[in-house]
DNA sequence: ATCAAAAAGGCATTATATTGCACATTCAAA
DNA sequence: TTTGAATGTGCAATATAATGCCTTTTTGAT
């Protein structure tokens, strides 16, 4: 899971949503820009960052073994 | 999944493999200081930084959506 | 109890993530 | 094809993550 596939996972999963970025910036209480950014790929957001978006997302982030 | 609990999955892990602070955080190539502030669950790391880590111990890092 | 190594904290500096504002581009509906 | 909404960018300012040096505390072995 690289900065790439995580945009995309969020992405996705806003537009499964229905959910416009602007709102999900607001909901998470991230900027617009940030938001913006982590959905394209670029940038590389800290940890709380990430967890507030993914939060609203109803996603989670996992840290286990690699298999 | 918390920073808290990120900071105790990479230390047990760490210390499962028997590796020092000093060496995972050359390995993985983040500071010392960085490295200890997550292990300890102060601190916010970028996604980038965490990435390095949970590659030299063989972890990985998964967004799901929550069950 | 002593001692050495590992872990952790204080502080200052540097690097960079986050943000807002204004503007540009893309897209979808009328 | 126009037009408004959604998405995205350039730039500058601010917040904060990352780092190193030095000191302190903790841990584990003898």
């Amino acid at each position: 899971m690289n900065l790439v596939q995580v945009g995309e996972t969020i992405k996705q999963r806003r537009q499964r949503l229905d959910i416009r970025q602007n709102d999900l910036a607001d909901l998470a209480e991230v900027g617009l820009r940030t938001l913006i950014a982590i959905e394209n790929g670029t940038g590389n957001p800290s940890f709380e960052t990430l967890t507030k978006i993914v939060d609203v997302l109803g996603l989670e982030l996992n840290l286990t073994v690699k298999s």
